[in-house]
DNA sequence: ATTAGTTTGTGAACTAATTCACAAGCGCCA
DNA sequence: TGGCGCTTGTGAATTAGTTCACAAACTAAT
């Protein structure tokens, strides 16, 4: 399969969230001029977008709702349950923690790991945070798919290469630190510093 | 100025904090070839994404730290304190509000709306939930910058309308919604469900 | 002063992503 | 069955973004 932009499986997952909505709506299908307008593009892109799958469309019709709501569950691998360790038991670890939306999409938060002794035993939700160095040791029994990083910047490349030699292939990643890891290790950032400050790039740069 | 786009601003975010690294470590200068080994880019992507603003460096040293600091803070408007209010005081508005992150930076949360009865008039923090019927009017005296949206997916395009009303040029929208707003309105999406995707994603289509 | 060693700034070349534009397919109706 | 209206799927054209590659500028050393 060729390589797909990062942009465009934003926008599938994007497309995905619409169809749900829609499908509770009740209606059957839907035209991808309908479904850019909602996701604030062109039915070109759209179009395009699919076509790098498969064609799931009637022409004269659009697309039936819950064929392509299934086929983009599909192509976004949201089929399988996937198992999610969260490292750093800080803020944004316990928010993420207590976040439903991970389990809602079939992703189980099955263990908390933390550096610090104070933090180490504690009880969140059904979880215990353990220390991180028992992280290589567990990921053997528990198989983890994906690990959400989220510990003090400083600390994180260490715990990027735990991670990477527990053979976890996908993080996504909290702190303000670009993750070095091998190839086959997929790395998702999420940085909110950097979001308000394309806010206020904005409204600094406003008309010129 | 022409139009810079979004990658660039956010490598400039990305840069920015790499130099405050560096300047607590007390290093004078930086070249764009070690900045762009930070940022995993080039060091001619580097280059080009200063270029857009003046030249900072010298040739032969590189860049001077706190003078490109200084530079970028400027270009990306964290001069200044911004006025931000949260809507929404649900689960993430919460975790915002509590955020240190937003006031280091100077983004101070300065007020917070919903529209559940239950929740108005709670304290959180040193604020109160306000009904967000009282927004617009709020606005004219407090004149928000920026407005952080966290309420649920089905009230948003309505919220979204009375913060473009309320005159808000800015919005970080935490809903898995696509905003319509003005072409003068900016607007960062943050979508969790988004990020876990692509990482659902490049999992289930590994070497294919 | 000259040379060697760096590193910037930037056109030009290239690569990637988006949009255009239209033939082909489908449903509906007469 | 034939024609009309609509919508897909996709090459081609366009636009945007990245990388190359090199002259120019600077430091340090001799």
């Amino acid at each position: 399969m060729k390589r797909i932009a990062e942009s465009t499986v934003r926008r599938l997952s994007l497309y995905l969230s619409f169809l749900e909505g829609i499908d509770r709506q009740g209606l059957k299908t839907i035209s991808s001029d309908e479904l850019a307008r909602l996701g604030g593009t062109t039915s070109a892109q759209v179009r395009k977008d699919l076509s790098l799958f498969g064609s799931f469309g009637k022409r004269g019709l659009g697309y039936s709702v819950p064929e392509l709501s299934g086929k983009l569950r599909e192509i976004l691998g949201l089929g399988k349950q996937w198992r999610v360790c969260i490292i750093g038991a800080g803020k944004i670890g316990a928010a993420l923690a207590r976040y439903r939306g991970f389990a809602e999409r079939g992703f189980n938060v099955t263990a908390v790991y933390d550096s610090d002794e104070a933090k180490i035993g504690k009880r969140w939700e059904n979880l215990t945070v353990r220390p991180i160095s028992e992280l290589e040791k567990d990921a053997t029994k528990q198989d983890f798919d994906i690990a959400v990083v989220a510990t003090p910047a400083e600390n994180t490349p260490a715990v990027a290469k735990q991670v990477v030699r527990a053979g976890i292939k996908a993080i996504l990643n909290f702190a303000p630190v670009q993750l070095s890891v091998p190839s086959d290790v997929t790395v998702r950032n999420v940085n909110m510093a950097m979001e308000l400050e394309g806010l206020s790039f904005a409204l600094s740069n406003r008309g010129e």
